[in-house]
RNA sequence: GCGCUAGUAGCUCAGCUGGAUAGAGCAACGGCCUUCUAAGCCGUAGGUCGCAGGUUCGAAUCCUGCCUGGCGCACCA
């Protein structure tokens, strides 16, 4: 809010400059209000003379000096330097920086948030993990991810949606049927062929096990089908009791059975061939897919008849488009990097926008046991579950952990780091934080300490280098929660969250809230009080609860 | 071979649309608890930002080539 109060006065002098013929229009909004790295060079900086001197073949440090020169007598700067190549630094008089205090007051647990993103109808599709087996830790991943993406676009005004779509048909599902029904018998005592490529975990006995108690012997021979079912209801509830574990919950589960229930798969194809766009070939019914810009054509419609997994993937784009969300965004693992283009040259052959899908792919979690590189697979049931590291190292730290990465990075997840040394997880560094300030306050409580309020004129008594550094960090929350949202990056709440907390830190150890100067201590009560709520209101936005004592 | 993605301190990673002296945590070393929670703080040490070119006033960031890791490249999802 203060940067942007200076990028108006910038703004400004820019358009003062264009009027008195200093320079022309050309730099118009391709200059920046940057918060400097450095210490000793402002509280903020502008490119602003770099980038007309360099459309413009000028010196940098006489435009900057023109520049200065028609920003004079403003009361929120204190003084203006002109360094390095051209950059004009901007010191701000420190009162300035308490103006943060009231909407932090005002707005209490809504403080971060905005409208920047209202208005917009917003989709997110993550986990999609079809019902074979317990959530994985890459699904932990996918889910902690997409959650906190939705979390954020909330957060700037947006109505989200959170789907999970799933499909209980198809090859996957039948092999899960017969896995069962063979454990079934083996159960049973009786004769039974196990799937070549079956699904050997535990819980294939588990859900054979409650099949036998509910029904004996009654359907040793019963069909496939029924096993499925069976399989896909326990494993679903299982998922479900794995997403409430984490705190998540769906808006919507969209089962692409949905999809040829409404006919909409024929729908597409129809389209598709009305445009030209599918041949047949070898029995099969292809895609044009190199008609934009794919090496290859792809096959949608087997020669068995049975579609591609690429047909309703494309049709489940298009009801969504339907359903009128002005943003799509899908969380996907690394391994469905080949489908995205695909499903993309769909929608566009479809006349859709592309450009309201976004895909954010995140790379894999690697697994460190005994500091070696764990194996997973899904099939062969070598795999760790949520569960079991919800187990280990608890909610807060499991959505920290997987937060703190952006999606591209892989993740390395070290077992015994994370359950050994879980006291030194990063996680505990905030949360900390938040459980001293909220032993402070219990202590002036009792000491009846009381607070300034937040446009208390002797809150000017905060002017330590540390208290202005956390004013000023406080008042970069909201704009940090929009750019996050915007960039559907939930982990630079997380860097921000570390900062501003070791920034606390600093400031506890070095001054005393709570002291005899009755003004100074009510000043830094309420420094305090903001703090906690920063603090709170972006863990809240993680997902990661805020103690009140550790 | 092709595509996507990464390659930054001993390790794990930040670095937002190119910006001024590249940061954090862990690990190492040295300090700080009779005073608001030491799950904390302060300090020291640690870097040819994979390599080589190019674009520019200016590059970890953009472009090209190469090297290395991960993931994909099905009429599986």
């Amino acid at each position: 809010m203060i940067k942007k109060q200076l990028k108006n006065i910038i703004d400004a002098c820019f358009n003062t400059g264009i009027t008195n013929g200093l320079w022309s229009d050309t730099a118009r909004d391709s200059y920046a209000v940057e918060v400097p790295k450095h210490k000793g060079q402002g509280d903020f900086s502008t490119n602003v003379a770099l980038i007309i001197a360099g459309k413009e073949k000028k010196k940098p440090r006489e435009v900057a000096q023109q520049f200065s020169q028609l920003l004079e007598n403003n009361e929120i700067i204190e003084k203006i330097e002109i360094a390095g190549p051209g950059f004009i630094n901007f010191f701000l008089r420190s009162q300035v920086w308490l103006s943060v205090l009231p909407p932090i007051y005002e707005q209490g647990n809504s403080f971060g948030r905005s409208n920047s993103g209202a208005g917009k109808k917003i989709l997110v599709e993550f986990v999609s993990a079809n019902p074979t087996g317990p959530l994985s830790i890459g699904h932990g991943r996918n889910a902690i991810l997409g959650d906190a993406i939705a979390k954020l676009l909330e957060a700037v005004g947006s109505d989200v949606t959170r789907e999970y779509y799933f499909n209980n048909a198809g090859r996957q599902m039948r092999v899960l049927g017969e896995s069962v029904k063979a454990r079934y018998r083996e159960l049973l005592g009786l004769d039974n062929e196990f799937p070549e490529d079956g699904y050997q975990g535990s819980y294939i006995y588990d859900i054979a096990e409650s099949i036998k108690v509910e029904n004996g012997e009654a359907q040793s021979d019963g069909d496939v089908v029924f096993f499925k079912d069976k399989a896909q209801e326990a494993i679903f509830a299982d998922i479900d009791n794995t997403l409430q574990g984490i705190g998540i919950k769906f808006d919507s589960y969209y089962n692409e059975h949905t999809l040829y229930e409404k006919g909409l798969i024929d729908d597409v194809v129809a389209e598709l061939k009305s445009k030209d766009l599918v041949y047949e070939k070898d029995g099969a019914t292809w895609f044009k897919t190199t008609e934009f810009e794919q090496e290859q054509d792809r096959v949608i419609i087997k020669n068995t008849g049975e579609p591609t997994y690429r047909l309703p993937d494309i049709a489940y784009h298009r009801e969504k488009f339907r359903r009128g969300f002005d943003w799509m965004i899908n969380v996907f693992g690394a391994d469905h990097i080949a489908t995205v283009p695909d499903v993309l040259a769909g929608v566009r052959a479809l006349d859709l926008d592309d450009s309201k899908v976004t895909v954010v792919l995140h790379q894999f979690v690697t697994l460190l046991r005994d500091g070696k590189q764990v194996k997973m697979s899904t099939r062969k049931a070598t795999f760790i579950t949520v569960d079991e590291l919800l187990e280990e190292v608890g909610e807060d730290a499991l959505r920290f952990f997987f937060l703190m990465r952006k999606a591209d990075s892989q993740l390395e997840f070290d077992l015994d780091l994370a359950t050994k040394q879980s006291q030194e997880n990063p996680v505990y560094y905030v949360q900390y934080a938040h459980a001293r300030l909220c032993s402070i306050e219990r202590q002036a409580e009792e000491n009846n300490i009381i607070p300034a309020s937040p446009d208390e004129k002797y809150l000017e008594r905060l002017c330590e280098a540390e208290e202005l550094a956390l004013l000023k960090g406080m008042a970069e929350f909201p704009a940090l929660v929009a750019g996050a949202a915007q960039d559907l990056m939930p982990h630079r709440v997380i860097f921000y969250l570390m900062d501003l907390a070791g920034q606390f830190h600093g400031f506890y150890n070095k001054h005393k809230v709570l002291t005899d100067d009755v003004e100074l201590s009510g000043a830094r009560l309420t420094l305090c009080g903001a703090l906690k709520r920063v603090l709170a209101n972006g863990l809240q936005l993680l997902g990661v609860n805020a103690p009140e004592r550790m």
